[in-house]
DNA sequence: GTGGTCTAGACCACT
DNA sequence: GTGGTCTAGACCACT
């Protein structure tokens, strides 16, 4: 997981986003448990109570619930509501960030140009590692 | 200008891309002065020494620079340090978002849907209205 | 037993409310034995210690006594102690949630409506089953 | 505001409840601002980041909203919100401990009579102070 | 001063 | 060991 520390995005919400990821793509599928809040603050360097925040979180989003003692679960719909909301985020990303560019009288042609090569690079980079 | 009180970026940082916009895209232009601090804050309804970090991170980046009891002023090559940052910006968001997209298993015809859509309503508004 | 894994009450003292009920309705009768701690514990999928937690309460309420050995029984007047239990946690209730009606600007009427449904609810339910 | 520190309800939820009460019954009006999180948490003697925490709550239920740097402030639905959640609240305590009553083979006419004490109690009290 | 995030560390219920 | 709550205290963006 990536974590960038000088995001304007709370830690802990980039923390959902990773695990959001994690579950939409099937690297953690659904009934099985995630990595206990000591163990991913102990891998991801920060304070177990901002990792029991991103868990809570995912709770309330329906991607996980909570058995107590045992840990934290992928939900059943747990899947689908992580694809749904990352396509939900990248399409207001896409709103947000496109309005910016024609506010800066960015030329069409030049926009569809440089989405084309984060496009390359970013699905390149997907077929071959991780 | 377009100010999100929920985002995550603090708010001098988008009033930071607002003018940037303004000026990348001629709406303000190289010698032109911008908008008192007071003016700005009113109109935003921003306290004024939000606006005022934000004109400080202006001069910073190139874009601006003061002139003591006469305001703030475009720089020369103002325009060009706009785009540039602009462009530069955007790019950084494609890389971003769409790593997360990859990381999330979207299928690549599906994020080129979504973009295509958001290209769309973007460049239409513009063609429209301000 | 009905067991609510999100309810904020202890799992343990959700057992030992079950328990009471059933000493209280008779459903277990003064003298007979109470299933056995892991029998329980599977039947209800909890660990045998939040059985034993519950079944350590129970005693010390008085409503049942343990036999080394032997099991844990229901106590003379435990059916007694369990219904008297059972109306004071019942007034200790009804002056706890009306008293925050009360607070909500609810209207008597209303709260006196919603109660009625309730009632009816679950008297008829116990005509049926159970 | 009343806080029961041996309730199992954590303290945040219950600062939650009487935060939603008063909101509810129009002590505090939409538009109006709550005291402030270190205002409170010195008031009902808890850390400001159990205060925060139950803020944070309000904003979720769509009871409240933040404004950075201005406080916490009380939303334009807040008061149907609330009142509306109070509602669904005491329907499902009455089903909850009226279910419980019943598995207890505590007798109906017992039970409505239990009620109508508290309720004369609830809404004696309300008549003359607060 | 006001809300928001984070670290550090304690204690609890449950496994 | 695992999640959930709470205290104590720091620093940030904004007013």
């Amino acid at each position: 997981m990536r974590l960038d520390p000088k995001s304007h995005v709370p830690i802990y919400l980039q923390i959902v986003e990773g695990i959001k990821a994690s579950v939409a793509s099937g690297v953690i599928r659904e009934g099985e448990v995630l990595p206990s809040v000591r163990a991913l603050a102990l891998d991801v360097h920060v304070n177990p109570n901002t990792v029991q925040r991103a868990y809570e979180e995912l709770e309330r989003q329906g991607i996980t619930f909570a058995r107590r003692g045992r840990g934290m679960f992928v939900a059943k719909m747990g899947k689908r509501n992580a694809t749904e909301k990352a396509e939900q985020a990248l399409r207001l990303e896409f709103v947000r960030i496109l309005d910016r560019a024609r506010d800066s009288s960015l030329k069409r042609d030049r926009v569809e140009s440089l989405f084309q090569q984060a496009m390359t690079k970013a699905f390149r980079k997907a077929g071959k590692l991780e």
